[in-house]
DNA sequence: TTTCATTTACGAATCTAATCGTACATTTGA
DNA sequence: TCAAATGTACGATTAGATTCGTAAATGAAA
């Protein structure tokens, strides 16, 4: 039986486990730095917000050594799947498909993607 | 040219906008009312949250009465574009169909849903 | 009219997120 | 060695959202 860790990151957190995701491991240095271009925090901004996921649960870190080494302790999956349930009941009425209109409203798919969701579709019938 | 409102209403100010968007118009009670069995609020913080609203533009009202009534000033539409647009870049680098495969692993969309669907890919073919 | 219920207005308290300054520790390299 | 750079810890502050108590106004009912 797996822990149920916190599953509710804040803006700011969601912007770091971003970069931990793709990055699998990094330091408070490498994760400001990916984070520069979108926004201009100090560095014991992006220091504070990280020791709180870390306090959350949110975030592992490896201390032995001067330089702590921080790897998500949630998977990107389980996140979105729960931002997005969430969204889906209190936007969507609990339809998914009025979500997905909206969002194709946005942004059009690519022929690519869009066969990709036919097939999903003809599994789910 | 149509004004440009606050489009990022805050988790409460979206509870009572359901409540808006579903009655048309609505006083007060009436909100505090419909949100009574989702959340258990006074009735004075629904009152100050929809006098918020009201400064900051996401409602209007008709005061001309001891009671007054609401009425949404942000649509349904515009406001869960914007959210649902948010989500796709922040948390699926964009992709809308990956947001899509996410809703779909939450809850099976019934077979009408579905065909709905297919029909809005076809078009966007 | 007088009382009672309803409603609005508004200030204040609380809570959380986010930001940053400063102090202190550790490492590096001149 | 010792100064500079780099890192962590942590308290304090700010800002926004949310909550509620209380007072005043309004309307309805006795």
């Amino acid at each position: 039986m797996s822990k149920s860790y916190s599953l509710k990151p804040t803006e700011s957190e969601l912007e770091i486990l971003q970069v931990l995701w793709q990055k699998g491991i990094a330091t408070v240095r490498e994760v400001h730095e990916a984070l520069s271009d979108l926004k201009d925090a100090g560095y014991t901004t992006t220091l504070k917000l990280m020791q709180i996921m870390h306090e959350k649960g949110l975030v592992t870190r490896d201390d032995s050594n001067k330089t702590h080494i921080y790897k998500p302790n949630v998977s990107k999956d389980k996140t979105q799947q729960h931002i997005v349930g969430k969204m889906v009941n209190s936007l969507f009425e609990g339809s998914a498909s009025q979500l997905m209109m909206q969002a194709f409203g946005n942004k059009k798919p690519s022929k690519k993607e869009i066969e990709e969701i036919q097939q999903l579709l003809d599994q789910l019938k």
